[in-house]
DNA sequence: TTAATTGTTTCCATTTTTAGAAACTAATAT
DNA sequence: ATATTAGTTTCTAAAAATGGAAACAATTAA
């Protein structure tokens, strides 16, 4: 007999745990290591392979390996595309320094 | 005479203006268009032409123009080199959808 | 242990981005 | 209007990312 939960609750059930994706509030610097992270962790909760997300995006295994280890530096392009597969958002957004101006 | 005020205040007369970057709680969907759009607000925050900002990142002002318009995709790490000499910080969030997952 | 699966690394070819330079357009200032 | 500044587009070459394939390593299953 099979028991259906929601993500919600598997999140409630996991969260903290080491290549989960947390919540909302959990805010990431965009850097390329960490962008692969990501990409694993949302792969591991959609529970795919390397292989089956390389089917989804339409590339081989070793382009999602290379991602995720952040071999090398990636297009937005290609980033955009891989999440697109895995059904998750990217959000973004810019803190400028609170630097001073001379207003003449 | 010369009056000195902080990027908040000049954050709180410009608000909502075009072309301004707004406050931390505005985000943004990670698309290449919009990343273009962030530069180009982040650099006019700046007071900077796209040749200043191009001697700063270390590159030709026709490349900044090619980000700010999206000609094409970019890299993550020549976004960063950007944002870096706009002494922008860029973070960023993944959030999946609240799919059914079935349990065995 | 052995077999099967999953993930990593390497090689090569192709495509795309990056870069400099110059020509061109648009906007601003004098 | 003319000159100056700012931004765009095009051309070329170089560097890097992408992609397929196979070999390799690591993990898991039987």
């Amino acid at each position: 007999m099979k028991k259906t939960i929601s993500l919600s609750e598997m999140k409630d059930k996991y969260l903290g745990m080491p290549g989960t994706i947390e919540r909302d509030q959990y805010e990431y610097e965009l850097r390329m290591d960490v962008l692969g992270k990501m990409i694993r962790a949302a792969r591991l909760e959609r529970k795919l392979t390397q292989e089956e997300l390389g089917r989804l995006v339409g590339v081989q295994k070793a382009q999602i390996s290379k991602l995720e280890s952040s071999a090398n530096s990636a297009t937005i392009d290609t980033i955009l595309k891989v999440f697109k597969a895995l059904q998750a958002e990217v959000s973004f957004y810019v803190k400028m320094e609170d630097n001073f101006l001379q207003i003449p």
